[in-house]
DNA sequence: CTGTTTTGTAAGTGTATACTTACATCATAG
DNA sequence: CTATGATGTAAGTATACACTTACAAAACAG
């Protein structure tokens, strides 16, 4: 009957500037005047795309899982002779906090109680720790059946030690290259169990 | 003259309180109002006893930092066969979380860009990561001097396996028997080299 | 006692912010 | 062409918040 409804895509495009700004700002600076600017749009134009500030912050997490996991598939396609744990561990060590991703999980942690977030987060972590494990798995196809410490328990220092690469990154503790250095001798040593 | 001033008394006592809502709240949700109802004070006494908000949360980081060190100090002292590193890891895993440094690191990081709160955080990062050093270093007094990985990235490393402890805590990701084990074995994984 | 300083109580100010309303303009299906 | 729903522009609202001001009551030094 009339003008087609673009939201979706516009949604799509949106994502990532919003996802950016959140990861940047944080939840409460990242205000709903300043997400419409960075959008090029005024508050009411994302107001008809999502229905709260909150539901944006929600699309920002779903929109940077998909990013990493994407990325993280395209790893384990390319083969060059090491194990896809170790290749992940070397892009990770290369690009981190480059997606955002754990500056949105302060923000949710830090700013807000609300229980939709909390279980997007959690939803989030429980994802790439599945995903970890079974890398770690396959990384350790022919290690004796008891390596130490467990798949479950390494898969989560694993992501704990991207953690702490981004916040010796953010408040400039370490370099760069000891950057990358700590998430492969760490990372190979918790792998290789 | 007249009135003796007891503010640096009070500061003393009103610092646990004031830590513990930062800790809890996230920086913008401790607002002055609710800081001042914790305190059991009135918003204007509060800026008798600090200049601002953010004095507030920098003497809130400097507290919690305090607290921690003299545990640490304390679990030295105590001696019950296992090397120091290891009473220290275990104590942590046992109440991980409980001082909300953790919180207080990424409201920091998340909710402010101010400078002075960053290079509080980075000092802090910086004293806990030489004590951890140390604490390494005894820990492998009788190992091979080349141990992998170094003992600077390995308690990098520690310092994020507590900080993921934490995070599976908060987002119910572990329970809290697996949070002490997690600590423990990759703890000792990594120690050991 | 007295003069000075701290402490307590109450109210206010200016600004920022999530979200809304009103209305004009445009593009398309029919 | 036109009716309809999408898009753009502008302004507004109600609230929350960091920080301030004004003043009374209390406590101590002299």
């Amino acid at each position: 009957m009339a003008r087609p409804n673009q939201s979706e895509q516009r949604r799509d495009e949106l994502c990532p500037v919003i996802a950016k700004a959140f990861a940047e700002l944080g939840y409460r600076r990242a205000t709903t005047a300043a997400l419409a600017k960075r959008c090029g749009l005024r508050e009411n134009q994302l107001y008809r795309l999502w229905p709260s500030k909150k539901a944006m912050f929600l699309a920002s997490i779903e929109y940077l899982y998909e990013m990493t996991a994407a990325k993280w598939r395209a790893l384990l396609a390319s083969d060059d002779g090491r194990s896809p744990a170790e290749r992940i561990l070397a892009w990770e060590g290369e690009h981190r906090g480059e997606s955002g991703l754990h500056r949105i999980t302060f923000a949710g942690l830090s700013e807000t109680d609300d229980p939709d977030i909390r279980s997007a987060l959690q939803n989030m972590y429980r994802k790439f720790h599945t995903f970890i494990i079974g890398q770690v798995n396959e990384h350790r196809a022919d290690a004796k059946p008891d390596t130490q410490p467990g798949v479950e328990l390494t898969a989560w220092a694993i992501i704990g030690l991207g953690m702490m690469t981004n916040i010796t990154h953010e408040l400039d503790l370490l370099t760069h290259d000891t950057q990358g250095q700590m998430v492969h001798d760490v990372g190979l040593h918790l792998l290789d169990g």
